[in-house]
DNA sequence: TCTGTCCGTGAATCGACTA
DNA sequence: TTAGTCGATTCACGGACAG
């Protein structure tokens, strides 16, 4: 450890702005031991094949960059050992490190952060509220991305906000998963001919949340793949200082622009979405999942004229009738629609209850341990 | 592909039954090609500070914690590696694999997968609604599981029961994230002395779902990791069978009779909801030898934008275009592909009407007399 | 000014069958 | 093996525009 202050070492450092180039030549031109915190959003090997249509026949915009592209896992797993190791020498001994990927890479991204000798803390889950829809219905909907934080030693004396961040929950500790909704409306930004200016900008709100959590007011936070500078915009406004590489001059140039109209502390700016959330949705499906009902049970309508059994796959089948609990219920009573829940009653111990009584205890669950 | 029977390829199996002994020696004493599907839930504290033995079998010296830990990642990953190649080779062409960890392991069980040529789908995250709080305040509470869920190859065609977990979840198309609660209650199983039976047992309720959403019954599901048998459990329930491997009698002691006490749901139960590709093909030409649509016909667009003429091959005209009720939609509209059945409507009473309803009075007359 | 409707779009490893 | 054809498939928002 150098005895230098803080002020010191900073002044070797280029400071609040983008360098250009590979980033793996300019992290080791940087001084060693500098970095209080790393922020990487490195290519995610996407491997993308054919082109993709929504069921309306419009194209999907698909990341099909050259910078994205690989020859094979080999090569991915080269590069990234190579930017982790040059990341981990810039580290101060308490500095810690965040890498965001999908399942196409965060996997190698992981294991190769475990052998390079950082020691995870968490995987943060980023649950996307506004992902995109799989379009064909052959898997699920890819609705969240993995966030890996890590310190560069194990033992280390990272930086972690704890109350902080349980102020920003509503006061209830921080979790591993993250409701965010993804970047778009006027935070998007656009290049010259009202295009996205790059394919992949995270969120600020995102960001906000990781570096309240994990620096304190003038540390230096890297990000060695900048693009249009959503790190450097949220470090600009809590006043931590950054230090961005990026190769693509045109993100650059988005990057350059969007820095210089942000202000610290420009507390309109940092909205985090802490929209007042109407009672959670239940799926009627998760009543049969928990075991809260059983398939092949019977439910029984309020009037107790019907009756309909329930299937596997949260559906009910009556005679002739088969679908969700509304729209079997609207059937029989030949209404054209049906609340499901007030309408259908299950036995228990010779009584007969409503099945919304089910669902009122998830809730009660849910408002017991918020998020 | 064997010519044999389902049921020929499936009486060399020991359904329904736990194996004792090492997992990879017992599968490599099954026959190659006989699994659907594979949940494994495998342990992430193997060793993990383990002594490492060289090929000769001579101990190597831990000079210092570095080598310590690259010792013991490695140990794990060849652990990982081994047990990964003795499943593959287990499974169909067309069959799968979810594996269960936390951030310990997941990163090189993930990647050892990807070299192994599995062939990731999803990886979903199980989000705990009681999850167990960070006492310490030092990182994020540990609220997640991540699973990932992978073909045995590129390409295959594997199971996946959209319609089904669409219906689990409302109407909504499932998400790689899935809100479920822990084992907790009656169902997390006790020893004699009234403690937990097994550390890290699994919910039926994420059991429930993965079955449903990757499996059809009658299908052979293995679990190589068994512990107390929630894979095992929920398979019966759901009419499919299954394969337990697990080393520690405990576990297996209880779960043979955890096993013994469950009752497989009725056949209505276990029918869920099918997509429309399962449906049987109707050739449009169907609906002119039927009389239903007579040739000379004019059909309209959706959007009232375009209309075509019936020809008595069953193919249509319009301006400029002939062809398929696909090809002359796709043509007209511009778009690169089109379903004729939900983009052309007839005339009848001066209502419009999609020819898709055609299309569903012939399959129902089909289903109520086969043939 | 407000409300309702329509349209655009987001890190995506997104067919099956027959000739 | 390949080419052609059939035909299945989407959720949450934000912005623009019309009334």
């Amino acid at each position: 450890m150098t005895t230098k202050t803080r002020k010191e070492r900073n002044t070797a450092l280029p400071l609040n702005t983008i360098l250009d180039g590979d980033c793996i030549e300019r992290m080791n031109a940087l001084p060693e031991a500098s970095i209080d915190l790393i922020f990487a959003d490195p290519p995610y090997n996407l491997q993308l094949r054919g082109d993709l249509h929504r069921p309306d026949n419009s194209k999907v915009d698909a990341v099909d960059d050259a910078w994205d592209r690989f020859a094979s896992f080999e090569s991915y797993d080269q590069f990234t050992k190579a930017w982790l190791k040059a990341a981990r020498r810039l580290l101060k001994p308490n500095g810690a490190i965040w890498v965001i990927g999908s399942y196409h890479n965060i996997f190698r991204v992981g294991a190769a952060l475990q052998n390079e000798g950082y020691w995870i803390l968490n995987d943060v889950v980023w649950r996307k509220s506004n992902p995109m829809p799989n379009f064909r219905g052959k898997r699920f909907t890819n609705a969240h991305e993995t966030m890996i934080w890590a310190s560069r030693d194990e033992g280390a004396k990272y930086t972690f906000n704890y109350e902080a961040l349980k102020a920003l929950n509503e006061g209830v500790q921080m979790r591993s998963d993250w409701v965010l909704p993804i970047c778009t409306g006027h935070e998007r930004l656009k290049d010259e001919n009202g295009d996205k200016a790059h394919p992949t900008q995270k969120p600020e709100s995102l960001l906000h949340r990781v570096l309240i959590g994990s620096t304190n007011p003038g540390d230096v936070v890297l990000d060695p793949f900048f693009g249009t500078g959503t790190t450097g915009a949220v470090a600009k406004m809590l006043g931590r200082d950054f230090i961005g590489i990026e190769r693509e001059e045109a993100y650059r140039k988005v990057a350059l622009k969007r820095l210089e109209k942000i202000r610290k502390y420009d507390k309109d700016a940092l909205q985090v979405s802490t929209s007042k959330r109407a009672e959670p949705r239940v799926p009627f499906g998760q009543l049969i999942e928990r075991g809260m009902l059983r398939p092949g049970e019977e439910l029984f309508s309020m009037n107790k004229r019907h009756k309909a059994k329930i299937r596997a796959d949260g559906t009910l089948i009556g005679d002739d009738v088969k679908g969700s609990i509304h729209k079997v219920g609207a059937e029989l009573e030949g209404a054209p629609s049906c609340n499901g829940w007030t309408y259908w009653c299950f036995r228990r111990d010779g009584k007969t209850v409503p099945i919304d009584v089910l669902r009122q205890q998830i809730r009660a669950e849910m408002r017991d341990r918020p998020n």
